[in-house]
DNA sequence: CTGAAAGCGCTTACAG
DNA sequence: CTGAAAGCGCTTACAG
């Protein structure tokens, strides 16, 4: 494999005008350049990545931390992080958290540490003020999506918003009774989403002056099969049954319409079912849902960071708080309608 | 940040007592390990990466190649891959290819002269004689999963015989006229996966000498949705129809479930159809199929290049042939029975 | 515009 | 077992 040293020769220049005319950001002559520029593509040369980073400090490299790589809605983000950075030429590692607190540790200390990123991206995933104090120490910035994080900058949708407008939907659709099958919280849900997002319909069933059953607040583990189970519950007793029912994911809405299904009711005649996230099966189950353009959150959050990294200021602190909101969108498609006159 | 210099100050020995106490590797007194460690503590050091790499040649970084990272068996073995390597203090560096060719160029010719990674793991990916080549000459191993790669070692798992035992099964169970739904092939497929299924499929049928119409070979693109219309297809011309269905994933397997019922036929009773993958839905919707263990795939590959990394010997090409048999297990649930006497 | 040289932070023969 | 020093392959003030 060739060197600097290489081209240099073979150029006949010295190193460091190779180094000058591939960087293309000092001055260097057309000739020289030319030259440089020949050599280094007969000898398919490009520089080490570790002399350079530790010539100058930069990776260019942006570590991407998550709870899960496998579900669909971090799956989908990483797309989109992935696409951005390497079209700017950055590469991504990739850490997850399922690895329990140990990993998390290793993650935030030895890994930081080493210096391999020039900075974080954090998905559904909420630093503690000892790894924010780490990062600060390392130089490393970090963005936050999925919440705020005290001390540093996100970009997060507005969760009880969002279970806000979902539940309007049904309300303005005409309906009264309206159920929610909410997420369970698990640690990883370090945001707490399924509660803000509970909280949300809450307060819109609120200002609608509307009343709730207790069997009506059903919670299952973010799974179709899961929600399939509290679909069923909550449709069964048609006397005491919701006509709506807000299923705090895509996934979850679908495993509820799959058990109208199987109760012989009709969606969304006999049940309107909104969902969130837009998941890719939410068009073909015709799940109306709360968008939350995940690849786009991605893509985003990729262009914010290395925007972040151009224009960091020496004299400033690597983290400092700054919240953005994320824009969600009702979309809506052939699982709510008005609730039919009984 | 700590540096070695610092630790070493502090522990009050050289720099090279502290590299060769931290590492492990050569002998040290017990006293000076001792200090070295408390120091290495105390200022919360770890060795920086682009240092350690620059003097050993070694980045304890291995990249993935795949060609999406939203789709679900490509998300679930990177997950496989991810948790093994972060287990063995690798990290993993994730490139994709939905960026076209000029992104491959980019990663097997520049990334890897970069020097940024010990190996490659390529899911689904047939490296070209070229990048083969390039590999060669940077020194990288790169292990192949998904189908025989000349010139390299693969794990993969035999899509004629899956494809086989899949129809087996419908044929033990009495079912004569017997459908498929292959994949469309992009060229994401490299492999011909799609092909080698429906090849192994023809196969079954020519030994128990069964026939197939011509609209039995049908196509789709790997979705749920694609795979309805096909069904819908397939099974509305009740004279014409199969009475069995293989679908080349699971995901059209449930699309053609969808299909049946939208038709008000009952599956099994009307119509077995299995499919392959054993995805997450699977379960839920009662698919019989031909698990193929992504997860598994993901952390034996990990496994397998650290193992690789360990042994590498100096006078031996880097990539040597050398396929190995992925298993495939056939997972009955309800979806596949006897077909109904008429 | 250009080159000689220092420096980035480690590891590892070499000599003791 | 231990230390001084070379070397890994770049970038970048510095001087010209």
């Amino acid at each position: 494999m060739a060197g600097i040293e290489d081209v240099a020769k073979l150029a006949g220049v010295s190193t460091a005008t190779v180094s000058r005319a591939l960087s293309g950001k000092n001055s260097v002559s057309a000739k020289a350049k030319a030259k440089v520029e020949n050599a280094a593509r007969e000898l398919n040369y490009t520089a080490s990545a570790s002399a350079y980073t530790l010539a100058t400090g930069r990776t260019r490299n942006i570590g991407v931390v998550m709870p899960f790589v496998d579900r669909w809605f971090f799956s989908v983000i990483l797309e989109g992080i992935e696409t951005e950075l390497i079209d700017h030429g950055y590469d991504l590692t990739l850490y997850n958290l399922s690895g329990g607190l140990e990993q998390r540790r290793k993650i935030f200390f030895e890994f930081v540490n080493r210096k391999r990123v020039d900075a974080f991206i954090a998905v559904a995933v909420k630093p503690t003020e000892d790894e924010l104090k780490q990062l600060a120490i390392a130089g490393i910035p970090i963005l936050g999506l999925g919440g705020p994080i005290p001390g540093a900058r996100t970009v997060a949708v507005d969760e009880t918003n969002a279970g806000k407008v979902a539940t309007q939907h049904l309300i303005d659709l005409g309906h009264t009774r309206i159920a929610i099958i909410s997420g369970t919280i698990g640690q990883e849900m370090e945001f707490h989403q399924p509660n803000l997002r509970r909280q949300g319909y809450l307060e819109a069933l609120k200002a609608a002056d509307l009343s709730v059953k207790a069997t009506w607040l059903a919670e299952a583990d973010f799974t179709m099969a899961g929600a399939y189970i509290e679909g069923k519950k909550l449709l069964q007793d048609r006397g005491s049954a919701p006509t709506a029912i807000f299923a705090a994911s895509d996934e979850m809405a679908i495993g509820v319409i799959m058990a109208a299904r199987d109760l012989g009711l009709s969606v969304p005649k006999d049940v309107s079912i909104i969902g969130m996230d837009n998941h890719d099966l939410a068009d073909f189950f015709g799940v109306t849902t709360i968008s939350q353009s995940a690849r786009a959150q991605g893509t985003n959050a990729a262009k914010h960071v290395i925007e972040l990294l151009d224009r960091l200021d020496p004299n400033q602190p690597v983290n400092i708080e700054e919240n953005e909101e994320w824009p969600i969108e009702l979309v809506v498609r052939t699982s709510t309608a008005a609730p039919t006159q009984k």
